[in-house]
RNA sequence: CGGGGUAUAGCGCAGUCUGGUAGCGCGGUAGUUUUGGGUACUACAGGUCGUAGGUUCGAAUCCUGCUACCCCGACCA
């Protein structure tokens, strides 16, 4: 992709309203477009860091066993009221009435709409376990939406429902998803901690919240320190057994992690001073346990191998993109600008042409563009009149893990210049090698 | 919802106190210049001063209502 013919709108001087770090660079990176309080339009470089993250998503989803649907945004009133939830959730709750004065509401979550899908198919246990997940946009009406993507009313969300015939089969179930969120998380670059969270108006007693440590999260959080150490599970863990799932899940609930909800003190004060870590997190996954809290009132029910039919033990499963790609700028900038981990960069390398025009370095940059797409990369060709100095200002603040640095001084050696742009590292090197560098 | 702010060109701001018909920097366009870390110069384009009303010979400026947005708090799958 050429840059003289993207839309890249990049910001030289910072927006008023932006106050924290990831906000001020996805809107000087040309991420993001506010259109209202809480509720963004994603430009085409954002678009692409979100579509990557929910790549990842759905291969750790698809991993674990889940399968992907897709409900609705708007639902009927009705179907919340069969739960008790639409006198329940209030005014973060945007209803909607149609032409037929029909009472609608736009989804903040749909506990209901998969108990409904899954009652009106699933008779027996041989059906099971079942978990259905969907990437779909979501409203809610918050007081106060703030920070940019990290808190709007409308936003992203993956979110997993699973269903099992009884208690031991729900917690694998949450187990399954438990080891695909320390991936998820892990592949972008981030440390997650698993810490155990309130419930809420969602209801159920064993719940999640998945936590990455940063100056600007919302959330006071506690836990030991040996958990920023901690391995994440392969990629060839064994989602089907229970017992190698059930270890992992139990190591890493095994050291004190909490958000300031959960908060116990005195159970704090029992780690080592040298491993208590007190700070600030960005909650970036939630998972549920929930049992029959929507399939008894739903009548979502199953027969078990007795006969008898029961209701189903649901779980639910969430996941921010669109409050990943914040997230993931707070852990992962300098004062330069982004630094996109490999695995969700929205370009794989910035072809920095420092003299367009110049038959040398436009041949090699086109050589090297296709190269790169030939290994299955992606690059982005800086083909503009700007200045070098310019030009590096730009990559370095749009954070593509990769710049290949192409100019006549360089070139009259035959080489370019590969900069790696997380460590700054910068190296002379011939066109095919730096090929060969970013592939490896 | 309580408290505090802001609204003037695409972005960042000055002008408002003391009313006289709008300006600076960046960005954009054209050109000259420069060419390995945000080059310099010249010219040009771009604003119903958030909105509705009032006061006045005259309102960005004074008064009133409204709206939007931001910050703090409460709130928050």
């Amino acid at each position: 992709m050429r840059l003289s013919r993207y839309f890249l709108p990049i910001l030289r001087e910072t927006p008023k309203e932006a106050e924290i770090v990831s906000h001020r660079l996805a809107l000087r990176a040309g991420l993001i477009r506010q259109e209202s309080a809480g509720i963004y339009a994603w430009l085409p470089f954002g678009l692409r860091v979100l579509n990557r993250i929910c790549a990842v998503i759905r291969e750790e989803q698809n991993r674990s066993g889940a399968i992907e649907l897709l409900m609705p945004t708007i639902q009927s009133a009705d179907l919340w009221r069969e739960s008790g939830r639409y006198d329940a959730y209030g005014k973060e709750m945007l209803r909607i009435t149609d032409r037929h004065e029909r009472e609608m509401l736009f989804g903040p979550t749909n506990e209901e709409m998969i108990t409904e899908i899954f009652r009106g198919y699933v008779r027996s246990y041989k059906s099971l376990p079942l978990n259905l997940y969907h990437l779909q946009w979501k409203f809610r009406d918050e007081i106060r939406p703030r920070f940019g993507t990290m808190r709007s009313r409308e936003f992203l969300m993956k979110d997993a429902y699973s269903f099992d015939i009884d208690q031991a089969a729900a917690r694998h179930a949450y187990n399954r998803m438990f080891v695909a969120y320390l991936r998820t998380f892990d592949r972008m670059g981030l440390k997650s901690i698993p810490m155990r969270a309130d419930t809420g108006p969602i209801g159920g007693d064993l719940s999640h919240e998945f936590i990455i440590l940063a100056s600007t999260g919302e959330s006071a959080v506690f836990c030991h320190k040996d958990y920023l150490d901690f391995a994440v599970p392969p990629a060839d863990t064994n989602f089907d057994s229970v017992e190698e799932l059930s270890t992992i899940v139990s190591k890493w609930t095994s050291l004190y992690a909490a958000t300031e909800e959960m908060h116990d003190a005195a159970a704090f004060a029992q780690v080592p001073a040298a491993s208590q870590v007190s700070a600030r997190g960005i909650e970036v996954g939630h998972i549920f346990y929930f049992g029959t809290k929507y399939s008894e009132p739903m009548r979502a029910v199953v027969a078990g191998p007795d006969g008898v039919e029961r209701p189903v033990h649901m779980g639910s499963y969430g996941i921010g993109p669109t409050r990943l790609v914040p997230a993931i700028i707070e852990a992962s900038h300098d004062e330069a600008g982004i630094i996109w981990p490999d695995a969700i960069a929205p370009f794989n390398a910035a072809i920095l042409n420092l003299k367009p025009g110049d038959s040398a370095t436009d041949t090699v940059c086109g050589t090297l563009e296709q190269a790169l797409e030939a290994r299955g990369l992606s690059a982005l060709v800086d083909d503009t009149d700007e200045r070098p100095g310019a030009k590096f200002a730009t990559a370095d603040l749009i954070g593509l893990p990769w710049q290949i640095i192409v100019g006549p001084k360089g070139l009259a050696e035959g080489k370019v210049e590969l900069k790696r742009r997380a460590t700054g590292e910068r190296v002379l090197m011939s066109p095919e090698d730096a090929v060969e560098r970013i592939a490896s």
